[in-house]
DNA sequence: ACCGTCATGTAATCGGTTACATGATTCT
DNA sequence: AGAATCATGTAACCGATTACATGACGGT
């Protein structure tokens, strides 16, 4: 079976915060790599299944009350962690930006700044927050994450001011 | 039903192309907006067929010979793509780079970097090349939307050189 | 004539998205 | 107690990716 980024992000979260539960994992997103990578709280179902299913993760249920799913990494879902930390990435993700898709085919840049502008501000201000209010002890991958989505959108404005006015 | 980018994008060609095959789609989309936007040539097939039920655009055959089909944008679509550019575009894409789950997630940066900046570096130069023998009549559109590859890359490529060395 | 590559298309699979549902808490 | 919101989960649909195929054409 074919591993995902929506796999890895499975995988890492519970290196991280431990043995979960779907909706567990629904709140360590939102706090995390939910800022510049939603998921859909089904997949978070629907993933960590396929995962046990392939032997990357284990399952077991709460006894009683509302037996709830928990899931936790194996030695198998580890090594593939692993693999995939260490693994060359060659590919570029690409540039998806829809705003940039009604630009190149020809719509106004004036009237797409007015609105790209606020919206780029809002989330570099949420960034910002989120740095700022870091405790010491965040590893280091996060907290590059995060400065490189700072960067991505400081680039953002930029772009788009061009436009504006 | 509903219109996807991919929608846009194939009635965005063909105005911009006129009728089309989808093979003839898939040569415009390699010179243009998948730069920045990949199609896999199956959703050129799949999607006019779709669009085509909807009424956004009309399908024939050829005569004789292959009897390849051919699309082309009825005012319906033409109606929709207007609407599409016109209206307000308030989500952001999202920044989704595979190197910057597995940064994330504690991938080692130097080695991250180390495949990151040449594939920038390549991606920056051919659209630096594209630019350059760009003829005088290109539309603002597409001349403006690779001026924000052009950025993006620049400002990866930035980003990632501080891990380098 | 043969081989490789471009051209052209269909079919199956599968992950992601949307929609639907219903318990539990908290607030007024 | 009722309303609203959070917590929790399932199911259906659909678009995107992958795999499979074969015909045409250019070069050696």
């Amino acid at each position: 079976m074919r591993l995902t980024p929506t796999s890895y992000i499975v995988l890492g979260l519970l290196e991280l915060g431990g043995e979960s539960t779907p909706y567990g994992l629904k709140q360590l997103v939102s706090t995390s790599v939910g800022n510049f990578w939603t998921l859909h709280h089904a997949q978070l179902y629907t993933e960590p299944e396929r995962l046990a299913k392939g032997g990357y993760v284990s399952e077991r249920r709460e006894r009683g009350g509302r037996r709830r799913r928990l899931y936790e990494l194996t030695a198998k879902g580890r090594r593939a962690l692993d693999g995939w930390r260490t693994e060359d990435t060659s590919s570029l993700g690409e540039f998806r930006e829809p705003a940039l898709l009604k630009l190149f085919f020809g719509a106004d840049p004036g009237r797409l700044a007015a609105v790209q502008i606020p919206a780029h501000r809002a989330k570099l201000a949420e960034y910002e927050a989120i740095r700022d209010g870091m405790p010491e002890d965040v590893p280091d991958g996060p907290r590059l994450a995060l400065d490189a989505g700072i960067r991505h959108e400081r680039s953002s404005i930029e772009f788009w001011e061009r436009f504006a006015g």
